[in-house]
RNA sequence: GCUUUCGUGGCUCAAUGGUAGAGCACUUCACUCGUAAUGAAGGGGUUGUGGGUUCGAUUCCCAUCGAAAGCUCCA
């Protein structure tokens, strides 16, 4: 048999041999990097033997597929660990994942002094160095295999694997869980780990089964990448936004406000408030026209809506049906508003497209553990629009509505860490939904070649549609690698019908419109947010709330610094200046903390030739130049957007 | 909503079943200063809230509100 190798060689072989056999034949060394080994593609076990022609690569932890292998070996130590510390502990499931690896128990939590002891009975199973053995059973001696060692999730998820799906387990020592593997040959390889937390999952992610307790870790082959992943997990704490944005002032919230509810500070409102002009002002060059419509209304709406009975448990509803006459529910959306705002007049064929656009706060009743500072709330101001357009106008306005948010996305530095999503219904849910399949097969197609006109790759996802209609979703990743929709661009053939809208076409007929409900950007909070980790808190200065600062090396220079304030704010920079009675090192290092861009020093020299001393995050100290110079420079910063690269060290806050 | 953990001055944290302490911040005074912390003095907490146990609770127990991580959810 030939074995071809990821380098092109060919190795010959008279008999069958083990991807580990190999591997040995390789080298020693590759041998004992070896994780698990990809035949023709796909990924199989070290132990998996190979008698026919074929390509072969040994994968090493360097490779996903062989992390994932080296990880979930790990995950299966842990598992022994916990056995042999509480053998009532009965085992549901523990795969690899992104970030390490993970197991689920049904017992009693983990305290991190529990962790702490099961990690010391890891270490010692692992210095034990047992041989991983793998075997399989028929399908009825598996489920009486694991009967016997009463681990009724396992018998659970036997009972549902296919009939006639090869049935494999693992052993090590006393240890064996049912596993599809791959798996390493011994436990001796895993050299670096560390439990992570513990927390509650449902069993098979249903909330109505049992909560278990899940143990998180990670492995590693070497201690250093240990120790830079724990590192990693300290310094993105840094950039939480969460965190850093109610150290910077940027909002914060109080108890008895209520939960989802920040309070943005000027700071926070400021940076907001940009945003929000230009989006405003972009939209209305894009042809939008703006709408400014009630933040509540009756019952009535959303029942037509269809929202009182797929979404009234996530409204805020102010009264009782029984008793009051009238019950008004706070707004989830804008849809059905501008709905009406289309309808108050009769619309010709050639009045669309109309693009309406409302910077729209939205109040949503999440459950009490979904908030989570500004990314989960329930009280939020979006960029609504919905364009109201003919079917044959649709391509080309749903492309517009993709290259406004690329636009924004762009603007804001952040085009590089998106992803996009194409949110499609869930044919065997269809009640969830409103319209028959062949309305949304023909929408998700329409969409599909809309994103490859546009050269934009995309994913699919069954089950993420709007009720009404799929949708592009632009997905984004917090700094723990918790993904949120930022903007969504809805396609919706459907809703026009519920709310009778039309339009009179060319033959006098009345003809239903489409509707695309879009955002230009996400929701400005869940916005600040991402800029928040995005940056660091060093927003462009275009967003900064604070541009300049002006620092006076005595009060002797307040009178010129006065001047050189007043002359920043006449041309709009927003500037501030420091009065106090404090030494200039002082000022500046408060200005840094605070991450102001820019500071201008004046003194004497300063005053007596009518300039400043520029200091900027981006290249330190600047030396004197003059102050309209200066003003020049930064008012072209600001007005292009400009996201200037910062160069100068920041030095750890102590 | 569920599991776990947590709640001490504006912030970061310390402490003990026996009348709460530090740093930063704040206020006042002195210094009028040249590129990351000038010095001194002062004010500020019924330890989230409500119960209970105890001679005594910030510490132990229960409830409640809020926060963090994860799960579920996100029209």
């Amino acid at each position: 048999m030939k074995i071809t190798l990821k380098d092109g060689s060919v190795k010959e072989y008279s008999q069958p041999m083990s991807v580990m056999d190999i591997a040995m034949d390789i080298s020693q060394g590759l041998a004992r990097a070896a994780c698990a080994g990809s035949v023709n593609g796909e990924t199989v076990d070290l132990r998996t033997v190979l008698d026919k022609d074929c390509e072969l690569s040994i994968l090493t932890f360097e490779d996903e597929a062989g992390r994932a292998a080296y990880r979930h070996t790990a995950s299966h130590v842990l598992a022994e660990a916990v056995k042999q510390l509480y053998p009532q502990a009965k085992l549901a499931i523990g795969p690899s994942i992104d970030t390490g690896y993970y197991y689920d128990f049904d017992c009693e939590s983990f305290s991190r002094e529990d962790l702490d002891k099961i990690e010391a009975q890891m270490k010692k199973i692992i210095k034990e160095g047992k041989e991983l053995e793998k075997f399989t059973l028929p399908r009825e001696e598996a489920i009486q295999f694991m009967e016997e060692r009463q681990e009724p999730y396992k018998v659970e998820l036997i009972r549902d694997l296919p009939k006639d799906a090869v049935i494999s387990f693992y052993r090590q020592g006393d240890f064996v869980d049912l596993c599809a593997g791959p798996h390493l040959m011994s436990t001796k390889p895993i050299k670096a780990f560390k439990l992570i937390s513990s927390s509650g999952a449902y069993w098979r992610g249903n909330e109505k089964n049992k909560m278990l307790t899940r143990v998180y870790g990670t492995a590693y082959t070497k201690k250093e990448e240990l120790k830079a992943y724990l590192d990693h997990l300290e310094d993105i704490k840094k950039r939480d936004h969460n965190k850093l944005g109610r150290e910077m002032e940027l909002f914060t919230t109080v108890d008895v406000i209520g939960q989802g509810l920040p309070l943005l500070m000027p700071k926070g409102v400021s940076i907001i408030q940009t945003m929000q002009r230009w989006i405003e002002d972009e939209e209305e060059k894009r042809g939008y026209v703006r709408t400014k419509t009630p933040l509540m209304a009756k019952s009535d709406l959303y029942k037509i809506s269809g929202h009182w009975d797929h979404y009234k448990e996530g409204m805020f509803v102010l009264g009782d049906e029984e008793k009051d006459k009238e019950v008004f529910a706070l707004r989830p959306m804008t849809c059905p508003f501008q709905y009406y705002v289309y309808k108050a007049s009769q619309k010709s064929y050639r009045d669309l497209p109309l693009r309406y656009g409302e910077t729209s706060t939205l109040f949503r009743n999440e459950e009490s553990g979904e908030m989570h500072g500004l990314t989960r709330v329930r009280q939020f101001t979006i960029s609504e629009g919905h364009l109201i357009v003919r079917p044959d106008q649709m391509d080309e306005e749903f492309k517009g509505c993709l290259d406004l948010a690329r636009y924004c996305l762009r603007t804001l530095g952040v085009e590089e860490d998106v992803t996009y999503r194409l949110s499609k219904w869930d044919p065997d849910n269809s009640e969830k939904y409103i319209g028959d399949a062949a309305v949304w097969e023909e929408t998700q197609d329409r969409i599909r070649k809309v994103m490859h006109e546009l050269e934009i790759p995309f994913t699919e996802e069954v089950g993420e549609a709007a009720f009404y209609g799929p949708k592009v979703d632009i997905q984004a990743k917090n700094v723990y690698g918790k993904e949120d929709t930022m903007i969504t661009i809805q396609w919706d053939a459907l809703l026009a019908e519920q709310f009778d809208m039309y339009y009179v076409d060319q033959n006098g007929d009345k003809v239903r419109p489409y509707i695309i409900h879009r955002t230009s950007m996400g929701c400005y909070e869940r916005t600040l947010a991402w800029l928040i980790e995005k940056y660091a808190g060093l927003f462009p200065t275009w967003l900064c709330p604070e541009q300049v600062r002006v620092l006076p090396i005595s009060e002797k220079y307040s009178d010129y610094a006065n001047k050189v304030l007043q002359q920043l704010r006449d041309n709009g920079i927003k500037a501030t200046v420091d009065l106090r009675a404090e030494k200039i090192g002082y000022k500046i290092r408060e200005t840094r903390l605070q991450k102001v861009p820019y500071m201008l020093v004046v003194g004497q020299k300063e005053e007596e030739e009518q300039k400043v001393s520029l200091r900027s995050r981006y290249l330190g100290d600047e030396g004197m130049k003059g102050l309209s110079e200066f003003i020049d420079e930064i008012c072209k910063e600001i007005r292009t957007k400009e996201i200037r690269k910062i160069e100068v060290e920041e030095k750890a806050k102590s």
